[in-house]
DNA sequence: CAGTATCCCCGATGATACTG
DNA sequence: CAGTATCATCGGGGATACTG
């Protein structure tokens, strides 16, 4: 959902904010990776999230960019070099991530006949 | 996305579950439409959601009966009298959705120049 | 290495009509 | 009243190829 900052326009309620922020297939588990690392590369970013594409990652870190969730610093080197490191407010969400993680946990045996499954970046929270 | 509970597929991170729970574009909404009335019927959630359309509202319910988040009590009168109330399970993430209320007001301003609107649905949380 | 550029697919959501 | 049945749409996410 494109919250265009300039027009402001798409006025959303809260929650959907928060949603847009960290919602989806991938944004989450960014976050999480880089929770347990205090800067990391592009491809180790990929590494860790395992079958994401290079396109829609990096779609998602533009957008996590302008949502001021992560800092980008660029070394003009060669071969490149880009760290991607949480920003503070990227790092205030974490509390959350683990509320919902935690109530997973503890909903989930009931409705699933099967516990979830550890999950590697939650599980660095 | 289906976790159909029969076959035990789809192995899903914690996250992941949370956010098929209550994420998406109208499942916390409704959330919060039941969670400040004890028991409602089906118009009166639709009335409140404003511009959800049956298909949609119907599908929703029914997944969130399936997640055991509500519960639907059907009444044979005439006319048909449905009605609909949070189960304990479903109760329990209010505070998660307050959490993240909560932390959108803190965040939002900085990144919209506008503050959000207040919520009809989540500030009665 | 860290991405772009394209093209494509599918599932979530919406619109509309109909019914017990 | 409380839905179901169909069809249409839209965009998030994916596959693949290419590049400074």
């Amino acid at each position: 959902m494109k919250y265009d900052l300039k027009l402001g326009k798409e006025i959303m309620c809260p929650i959907e904010y928060g949603l847009d922020i960290f919602g989806g297939k991938w944004k989450s588990r960014i976050i999480c990776v880089l929770s347990s690392n205090k800067v990391i590369r592009y491809n180790e970013i990929k590494k860790e999230l395992g079958n994401i594409t290079d396109a829609v990652l990096a779609a998602m870190l533009k957008e996590m960019i302008a949502d001021e969730m992560i800092i980008r610093t660029q070394y003009n080197e060669i071969p490149p070099r880009v760290e991607y490191a949480l920003t503070e407010k990227g790092k205030s969400v974490l509390p959350i991530l683990q509320c919902i993680c935690q109530w997973s946990r503890e909903h989930s045996a009931e409705a699933l006949d099967t516990k979830l499954p550890a999950c590697i970046s939650c599980d660095q929270l």
